[in-house]
DNA sequence: CAGGAATCTCAACACTGTTCAGATTGGACT
DNA sequence: AGTCCAATCTGAACAGTGTTGAGATTCCTG
């Protein structure tokens, strides 16, 4: 840290995302202050609205950062999974089981992410969770283990049953004891998804307004290079 | 209302919980306060604090009567559902669609409740929505279409898949245009859950610990009829 | 009709997010 | 080198929050 007595603090941005981090792993989701987190980085409580315009602006660049740092995590994980070269589906157990025990993991912090406060349009975050899964099942569709039919929409299923299990885990609304029957029970969640994906028949119209608003914003992103910051202040 | 310039309300208690509610749609999950609440139903900020012991108290009393509300509605629902004598299956999806479709109409109110607040160990629900799903899942089971061994658990999968599509709806993460494409994609997720159980094969020993929260209350209430109220104050 | 218990008010506490005028600094330009 | 501007940070203030405690008001029981 280069913090010391120094009147321009040097990285403050960085540093007040620390130090959000460490009190909402301290003090849960919520039990935190903008004014406690500036303290503990030595700054006055109005330096850091010159970096977040407001302290919903701090939780919101918080929850950008953990996911793209946890999307890359899960892409390593896919990387490093079992099973004979490289199977797309042992790909995706392994991607639900990192998500699923990074939330463990870190349950405040994954209270705080997870629940997405709304998630404005804004942002576009480098590998978002959601992009490592479709793209996972991209993979598992060319490998001949999804009927065609079940692509477009596919994976909000899966992504539901993951995000689903991880959230009543961290909300408590569900308890598993031991991370071996955690992780049993996410490979049961993930499998049950795929092979219900891999035996659907119908063409069931009527899916192709499903979107997430991530790919929305990325869309949006790559059509119009134009749009400004919204971080500003002043 | 017989609030008239009364000293005593005569029923603040769920007085206050009606204003809550109205307020947390009016300004979303988290933009709205006590003395608001109070101040609408005409009474002082502490006069709430004979009923709650902490507004976080009343959040749980909240959550907890529209989830007993819920339930029953989703038990209605699943009476009214199609399909031949009342096909079990067409039961599920009836239930799912009714968890997704409150979630949708009332996402404020959804978003307060659904995320449980961590859920602390107390007060058992009437008719848990929980509760609901596990009493179809299990006749279900008797209909033959379940294999035995995915039962203990199967409730998870299932809670899962429904509720991560709820909350991912609510918090925004996805958008579907149409109720008529939310209703296609629930009933694909409930379907895709269905069917994924219905083909498990392997033991997969290991998850005999899992269980929910409400069950595990519901287990502690009836072994014990001591255990003190914990909506005390003074 | 008395008196205790329940209910509500008032005033205050420490704390919050947020704003704004002014002090302090680093870096760019002459 | 020195000047000056923009970026950065401070200090003090504002309105609003959850919560508490002492005291007033009312209801209900005996």
């Amino acid at each position: 840290m280069v913090t010391k007595g120094r009147y321009h603090h040097g990285d403050l941005h960085s540093a007040l995302l620390d130090a959000a981090e460490a009190l909402v792993r301290e003090r849960g989701a919520d039990g935190w202050s903008l004014r406690e987190a500036s303290a503990r980085v030595g700054v006055s409580p109005s330096a850091s609205y010159h970096h977040f315009a407001s302290r919903d602006t701090l939780v919101r660049a918080l929850s950008e950062r953990t996911l793209a740092w946890l999307g890359e995590r899960l892409r390593q994980e896919c990387e490093r999974a079992p099973g004979r070269r490289n199977d797309p589906q042992q790909r995706l157990i392994a991607l639900g089981r990192g998500y699923v025990n990074w939330a463990l993991e870190d349950p405040a912090v994954a209270r705080l992410v997870l629940r997405g406060g709304a998630t404005g349009p804004h942002s576009s975050i480098p590998t978002h969770p959601h992009d490592v899964l479709t793209a996972e099942l991209d993979r598992l569709a060319e490998a001949g283990g999804l009927p065609a039919l079940a692509r477009p929409g596919a994976e909000f299923v899966l992504w539901a049953a993951i995000h689903g299990l991880a959230v009543l885990l961290t909300d408590g609304l569900i308890h598993i004891d031991g991370s071996r029957a955690v992780d049993v029970q996410t490979e049961r969640v993930v499998r049950a998804a795929l092979n219900g994906l891999a035996q659907e028949t119908s063409p069931a119209a009527g899916w192709p307004a499903a979107h997430s608003a991530h790919t929305e914003r990325l869309a949006r992103h790559r059509s119009s290079q134009s749009t400004p910051e919204v971080d500003e202040n002043h």
